[in-house]
DNA sequence: AGCACA
């Protein structure tokens, strides 16, 4: 599994845990300089992390220059096992502006783990997805007007309606989980005031 | 072995 693809990012293990973190992070910088520009050493001492470090480098090359020059080399009395980093640190993912807050990405985390697994049909209605099925529209209904009123919930993608069949429509979300509260506010709106428009998830 | 973002 030595082979992760080039990063600004080297993962170092089999460091020696009887070294403090700052004198680590100083000593790991020393021996690095070298290769080119380091934005950052990171370092921490829990038990997940222990012995482990990340070296940040300005460039891609300075990294792979950096792993191959130094893998294995004795580092208090250990040797150095250097690999490309598995993701993008975040100074680097801010700086090509694909950043993530992690919280955010550990709530969609939780969200995947949802017991998903319902089906269409498992109680009348088609599961979760981010496409909703709009029906009992007013016939002459435009788009504009449907857009106005999902565009109060964010991550609208798209409206369409359906060539040849008046009072339905279909809206596009960016993801389940922003569609599901429009669905639920929007189911029974009365659109006119004897409309009440249907909103429920597209079948698949 | 263990991949974080102090």
């Amino acid at each position: 599994m030595a082979d992760i693809k080039p990063n600004h990012t080297i993962y170092i293990n089999n460091l020696s845990d009887r070294v403090k973190k700052d004198e680590l992070k100083k000593s790991l910088h020393m021996i690095f300089t070298q290769f080119g520009e380091i934005i950052a050493v990171m370092s921490f001492r829990t038990d997940k992390m222990r012995g482990q470090a990340h070296v940040v480098f300005k460039e891609v090359s300075s990294a792979s220059n950096a792993m191959r020059a130094m893998q294995g080399f004795p580092f208090y009395e250990k040797p150095l096992r250097i690999q490309y980093a598995k993701e993008d640190s975040d100074v680097i993912s801010k700086a090509k502006g694909t950043f993530v807050e992690r919280s955010q990405k550990s709530k969609n985390a939780m969200k995947r783990k949802r017991p998903a697994g319902r089906k269409d049909g498992d109680d009348g209605h088609a599961a979760p997805n981010k496409i909703l099925y709009l029906s009992n529209l007013p016939e002459d209904v435009s788009t504009d007007t449907i857009q106005v009123i999902f565009n109060q919930f964010p991550g609208l993608k798209d409206v369409r309606l359906v060539p040849n069949s008046a009072g339905i429509a279909f809206v596009e979300f960016e993801n389940e989980e922003l569609a599901e509260p429009a669905r639920e506010a929007l189911d029974n709106f009365k659109i006119t005031p004897d409309m009440q428009m249907k909103v429920d998830f597209a079948k698949k």
